[in-house]
DNA sequence: ATGCAAACGATAATCATTCTCATTTGCAAT
DNA sequence: ATTGCAAATGAGAATGATTATCGTTTGCAT
């Protein structure tokens, strides 16, 4: 099943449009989860859409309010967005080729909110980028 | 003992420079520890010296990379500087009045190493930034 | 005191992102 | 199917942070 229906913007409180519908078939369609407002769109440019690239952001920032998407900042400047299927994460980037690699761990996490509640603090969010050299063959890690 | 001396820089291997040395003794005095460029020009203006937003940014970035200071990006898009004084630590930001408290959690270090090697990866950094609202008093903090 | 590479300051340029506004479009009510 | 209008779009200008350029100044070794 096509999940890149009306239905899932109309469930976001989103109305349906073209741009909307390409974008999110993007995400959905793509073999690189993490994708900047440029990423997006070249992509649809090269798959033949005219999109405006101010659009691309609109939307981008649109579904990341609408939790359709996650916002996240790397180092680099710029954002990167990705498909949010429920079940947070952290990341872990690699500096030589940019792969990024996902975990979870809920020692992590419950330390987290210890911290907060002794600093008497309340979570809204977090972010852990751990920031390394990986070793798949592809990647350009001279050392 | 005044630390602003020109033997800071020259250990650092950076020679001594007016407004370098101005740089580093605001950091040195600041109360507060975390500043962006745009702060460290501004209060060396209001400080009467004459110095350039260009050199700010540069001699930042020079420490950094020299290990005088440490480089933060918290959300905002802007990067915020401060002394590094050997002990790594990472951030809780209040969301309301962005006041920064810092946090050391051997826990969290631990596991980070270990998820690390577990997936291949060789740590150079990491950066974890915890987004919160706070309760102190001079915080505007409505809920 | 001299010489020169390094550093500086003013400003132009760049990069990511947001804003403006005239035009187009989704969609609900005819 | 037609109409009306608010919402969305696209092209390009504007913004904000940061970096690059370049002629002038300065730290420092000779
Ligand atoms: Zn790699
Ligand atoms: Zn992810
Ligand atoms: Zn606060
Ligand atoms: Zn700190």
């Amino acid at each position: 099943m096509d999940a890149a229906q009306p239905e899932n913007l109309k469930n976001a409180g989103l109305k349906f449009t073209l741009p909307r519908l390409k974008v999110l078939e993007l995400f959905q369609r793509s073999e690189v989860r993490h994708l900047s407002a440029e990423d997006v769109y070249k992509r649809l440019l090269a798959d033949g859409e005219t999109v405006g690239l101010a659009t691309v952001y609109r939307v981008l920032t649109q579904f990341a309010q609408a939790g359709l998407l996650t916002r996240h900042n790397f180092e680099g400047g710029k954002s990167v967005f990705e498909l949010n299927e429920g079940s947070h994460h952290d990341h872990m980037v690699c500096l030589q080729c940019g792969h990024v690699e996902e975990f979870f761990d809920s020692a992590i996490e419950a330390r987290q909110k210890k911290i907060a509640t002794e600093l008497g603090f309340e979570i809204h969010d977090h972010s852990l980028h751990i920031y390394a050299d990986c070793t798949r063959k592809s990647c350009p890690n001279r050392r």
